[in-house]
RNA sequence: GCUCCCUUCGUCUAUCGGUCAGGACGGCAGCCUCUCACGUUGCAAAGACGGGUUCGAUUCCCGUAGGGAGCGCCA
């Protein structure tokens, strides 16, 4: 019987979950769900100054709307400060850290000096073998870990392979600073190791910090959990995925309309791949999903990708759990909330009326709720006097003679009543899409078009219009 | 500056020494069509560069160039 694999994700709060951040959640959890094991969740709020209530939460949020649960709660690294304090001072005993007294303007000025030398910034050791009688008065000291300075420091990595750094170039980090408290380096290794996790899946940005986080593993003669860090998901141009990228949480992707399972979807291949796969359920992903194919170099966020694969997603989900997610959505998108408010049993029972049609054209919810939109528009509709002009009275009288027909179309999407309008042409042998086309062309201006529905709205025929919707609802 | 990592079509990627270097998005062209979309057919498009190893390198090794990450009493 093997010890069953338990992952984390460990975000600090910063306010949202950062798109990079949810891949990596979305690995650790395909792990966990693939290898039936669990996904724990543990907040990195150490950092009391930046911490809020909201950040945690924005956190947490975007993690349930992707779809990634984590076992048990979510662990405050803060609250376990105490434990951390206690490492600290094991260490201490063990001869694996010491004192160190300098303050922090000596440190900047260390800094300064190795910078202005062209030398590596590293801290000198100046406390390391000193004797703690030496110790200048009223200077409350750090504790700093007794790295090892000679021989290398060994990442086994699942993504990078085998990483090694010489430990000439790790210094003696703090792990307990002059106020108390523990350092980030640390925490980690106490809570990761404390928790039980066996996979340790995050950023490469960690790598150096893996290197130091072994070291205390080793100190410590705690089993080094096996490792994976996962490249870093870079914007459009190649450069770091920032603010001006536009999304930056996946909140924002959310209000762009995209649906989870088409997000874990676009997120799963970037960086991981499955042979040819490219549309796959987050069900298949999870039975698929191996830590061994995760590429090595950092990938392009493409939105045109994403935006296509979301509109497969919108094509090929069910109708009642489509309109499901917009009502959902709604509240996230400007115009949304009018949209909700109008949204009655009998809206609902059109909009789902009309899914079939909508959804083959929007690639976001955005454009679906847009396109849904002629539904609640305000009838009757304007028409500008140019348009009014470009429609003859030959027109007219083949649109108005489309009456019945549409009231014999099977639904209430445009496209619908569009299908119905071109048999009954073709059966007359009239071309009569061919008359509604310049008005179309009129009304729109240019691109998508309201429909032979609106135009007859436009031409005045709300009468007829309400005796066909009596019989078509 | 130092350490580590990366480099296949524009983008995401397949390939685990021998392939006409495959797929997907995007692009272009055609079909379908009253618009958009969907669908569909086809086309263009890649191994950064230079050395090795080998009968044979995209694949293994070294170097160069370019890119990225890290180097806090932040996480």
């Amino acid at each position: 019987m093997s010890s069953p694999v338990i992952t984390r994700f460990a975000p600090s709060p910063t306010g949202y979950l950062h798109i990079g951040g949810a891949r990596t959640a979305l690995f650790n959890w395909a792990v966990a769900k693939g290898q039936n094991g669990k996904m724990l969740l543990r907040i990195e709020d150490t950092d009391r100054e930046r911490y809020t209530k909201g950040a945690v939460d924005a956190i947490l949020d975007g993690l349930t709307w992707l779809g990634l649960t984590w076992d048990g709660d979510a662990v405050s690294q803060f609250e376990r400060a105490p434990r951390h304090r206690d490492v600290a001072h094991e260490l201490l005993q063990r001869g694996k850290a010491y004192h160190c007294y300098c303050t922090p303007a000596e440190l900047e000025a260390m800094r300064a000096k190795a910078e202005a030398e062209k030398r590596p910034i590293r801290y000198d050791g100046t406390w390391r073998d000193r004797d703690p009688s030496e110790a200048p008065a009223g200077v409350k000291p750090v504790i700093r870990f007794r790295a090892p300075q000679d021989g290398e420091t060994v990442i086994n990595d699942h993504a990078q392979g085998r990483v090694v750094i010489p430990n000439k170039d790790l210094d003696d980090l703090i792990i307990l600073r002059s106020d108390g408290n523990p350092t980030y380096n640390l925490s980690v290794v106490v809570d990761d190791h404390d928790m039980g996790v066996t996979h340790i899946i995050r950023g490469v940005d960690h790598l150096t910090n893996a290197a130091r986080q072994t070291q205390i593993y080793l100190a410590m003669e705690w089993a080094v959990p096996s490792m994976t860090h996962v490249p870093l998901i870079h914007g459009p141009d190649g450069a770091k995925l920032s603010k001006r990228h536009g999304a930056l949480g996946v909140e924002a992707y959310r209000e762009m309309g995209y649906l989870p399972a088409a997000l874990r979807n676009y997120l799963a291949r970037l960086g991981w791949s499955h042979g040819d796969d490219e549309i796959f359920s987050t069900a298949q992903m999870v039975q698929w999903f191996s830590l061994d194919g995760i590429g090595k170099s950092a990938a392009r966020f493409d939105f045109a990708k994403l935006e296509n694969l979301n509109g497969h997603y919108i094509r090929s989900t069910d109708d009642a759990e489509l309109l499901q997610h917009l009502i959902s959505f709604l509240p996230h998108v400007a115009g949304g909330a009018d949209m909700l408010a109008h949204l009655d049993d009998g809206m609902k029972a059109k909009l789902l009326k009309a899914m079939p049609g909508l959804k083959e054209r929007a690639k976001t919810l955005v454009e679906l709720k847009n396109s849904a939109s002629y539904l609640f528009a305000q009838r009757p509709l304007k028409i500008d006097e140019k348009a009014r002009a470009l429609l003859n009275d030959e027109g007219k009288a083949a649109l108005v003679g489309l009456l019945p027909v549409l009231a014999s179309a099977p639904d209430w999407t445009a496209h619908a009543l569009e299908e119905a309008v071109k048999v009954h042409a073709e059966t007359q042998g009239q071309k009569l899409g061919k008359l509604a086309q310049p008005l179309r062309a009129a009304l729109t201006g240019k691109g998508t078009s309201p429909g032979i529905f609106d135009v007859l709205e436009v031409l005045g025929q709300q009468e007829s219009l309400g005796r066909i919707a009596d019989v078509l609802t």
